[in-house]
Order: C-alpha cells, then structure tokens, then sequence
DNA sequence: TTGTTGACTCCCG
DNA sequence: CCGGGAGCCAACA
C-alpha cells in the first residue's frame, strides 16, 4: 500500500501520471517523480518516457524539466517535436525555448499515489 | 554480483 | 537566470 517503493512496473505509474495533464498544460520530471512517492527518480521518469512511444497514448511532450526547459541527451529532434506540440497545445515558449512553469505548471489531484 | 549510464534535480558561483 | 559539479536510484550489460 505505502510502500512508494519503485515496483517492475514503474514506467505504467510513470504513463498514468502524465495521462493526467491536460493539453495547455505541462509538468515536470521531479513532480512526476514526486507524485510516484520518491523526487529522487526523477531520472527514471525521464527514461520511462523514453521508453513510451506512440502506442502507449501517453503526452511525454507535457513532461519537461524543473528550469521549464526541455532536456534531451542529444537527440534534438525528439524536443523540437515536444515544443512543437506544446505551442500547438497553447503553451507558449520563450525566445529560449523555455516554458513559463508559472503559469503552465499542472497539479496533479491528491499529488499522491495511487489517486 | 559489480559497474556504467541517464529525456533529472539541487547546490554553488 | 545560466553553467558546472555532485548526488540520486533503477535498469542494463
């Protein structure tokens, strides 16, 4: 029950949590990591994302990192895809490519799991 | 089993 | 705010 303790199936919290956010809106890898029980595998989150495509319906492109901005190991083209279905969504960048956490930052309801 | 890696975050300057 | 360094934990070889 409050075990929080990351199981084999970590990625499935990690799609179901960013399932959550609506279009307009957009959070980060450490509040997912925070709302699955431990901001410490913020890491993760990002390479279970990695690890979603398509098939998994999930809006990896609503996740970025906690400075607004989107972090990629090197493959750009995966982020200017992010950003490019972020503004399609209404989220608008800076000149930076940054996103206004502000004002976009989703809260997830109970931010505790499961919800 | 250990060691390396990583779509991160925090701290410092 | 930006950049660099250290720490974090799970997956992978």
């Amino acid at each position: 029950m409050e075990e929080r303790v990351v199981r084999p199936g970590f990625h499935a919290r990690v799609y179901d949590v960013v399932r959550k956010v609506p279009a307009g809106h957009v959070t980060t890898y450490g509040q997912v990591a925070t709302v699955l029980g431990s901001p410490r595998v913020a890491r993760h989150v990002g390479w279970a994302l990695a690890a979603c495509v398509a098939e998994d319906e999930v809006p990896w492109h609503r996740v970025i990192n906690s400075r607004g901005r989107i972090s990629f190991k090197g493959d750009t083209s995966r982020g200017e895809e992010q950003r490019r279905r972020l503004e399609d969504e209404g989220v608008a960048f800076d000149l930076k490519g940054r996103v206004d956490l502000k004002r976009y930052a989703w809260s997830f309801p109970g931010q505790s799991w499961p919800a």
